[in-house]
DNA sequence: CATTTTGTTCAAAAAAACTTGAACATTATT
DNA sequence: AATAATGTTCAAGTTTTTTTGAACAAAATG
């Protein structure tokens, strides 16, 4: 497999490559990630194509996704048609978009399942069973309520020290 | 699809495949963890089997991941061969156990693709490649700092109102 | 010790997720 | 307006993951 970047630029690619699928994303959203991480200037699309060998449609709906998420941003250049992105470097940023777009939703179609379940337990007659019911629909409500405040909680902390670490601006 | 389960237990069962598969574990996990979930009696592999309509391998592995993640428990019964299975339902001990299964491997093998990076950035010579190299180095040894910091806190915070919710003991 | 019960393993089948590339849309350039 | 440049979409192909079930091991029972 030839490869168009430096050793060390590989090996951060890899490395995303990785995480990404370690967190649930396709393997080509952390290459795409990856290389932007590494460049100075931002790139456009076809540039990200071709120096990972990847599809058009990987690269096109990679950097979308990537740009939803917050972990990519484009930018403008005089003279330029292309649209040209560059990575997210700040944690913060990058741990609360991911919540946003993963966690949130969950937790938001949670509250629709806990009140289906709260429903179906209106038609239990069986006495155990209602019983039984009840009381594990307020373990799960427990459950919600503490990951609720949980979420938060993360961005906060994640955020807290991060311009220690990445000495941007924000 | 016939269903050996209640309504509501059905639909506690659904409402774990999909946590499951949120978090990357197989929609079977997430079965076998609702229905014992779901029960005050502990189960034995066939009962899994025949409740959840799922075949002898998958509740075979389901059953021992879930125990190694410290989802599900084995008890003793006297009188019985088999072993049976309870949910773990403490949330702060499901948090723990997801989280040592699964970002403390990945922190690890974090620090080693750092020392990798470190040794590749020794044979650049370029000026500019070598300084972005180091520059991207830096920030994600930051970026392992703060997450590595972040993950026992998580499981301290969720800890803390646990029993407040479940009315367990500890 | 043969038999039954219980549980594991793993190769092959099935399902799910990801990637590709050609067709299409849109906007700039000549 | 025709052509070229840029980007999106999505059906079909590929890869990866999950599930299945039959063969195998281990342990208890008669």
């Amino acid at each position: 497999m030839r490869s168009n970047l430096i050793d060390w630029e590989h090996a951060i690619v890899d490395l995303f490559t990785n995480a990404a699928q370690s967190i649930g994303l396709p393997k080509s959203f952390g290459q795409i990630y990856g290389l932007l991480f590494c460049r100075n200037e931002p790139l456009a699309m076809d540039e990200v194509m071709s120096l990972l060998d990847i599809s058009k449609g990987s690269a096109s709906q990679g950097l979308r996704s990537l740009r939803q998420l917050g972990a990519v941003s484009s930018v403008f250049a005089p003279g330029e048609r292309r649209e040209l992105y560059i990575a997210e470097i700040r944690l913060r940023k990058l741990v609360s978009g991911f919540l946003r777009e993963q966690a949130d939703p969950h937790l938001e179609k949670g509250v629709a399942r806990l009140k289906q379940i709260k429903e179906l337990l209106k038609n239990v007659n069986e006495k155990d069973s209602r019983q039984r019911g009840i009381r594990r629909f307020e373990i799960l409500t427990g459950w919600h309520r503490q990951l609720s405040r949980l979420l938060p909680l993360v961005k906060m902390i994640v955020g807290k020290s991060d311009r220690l670490c990445t000495k941007n601006k924000d």
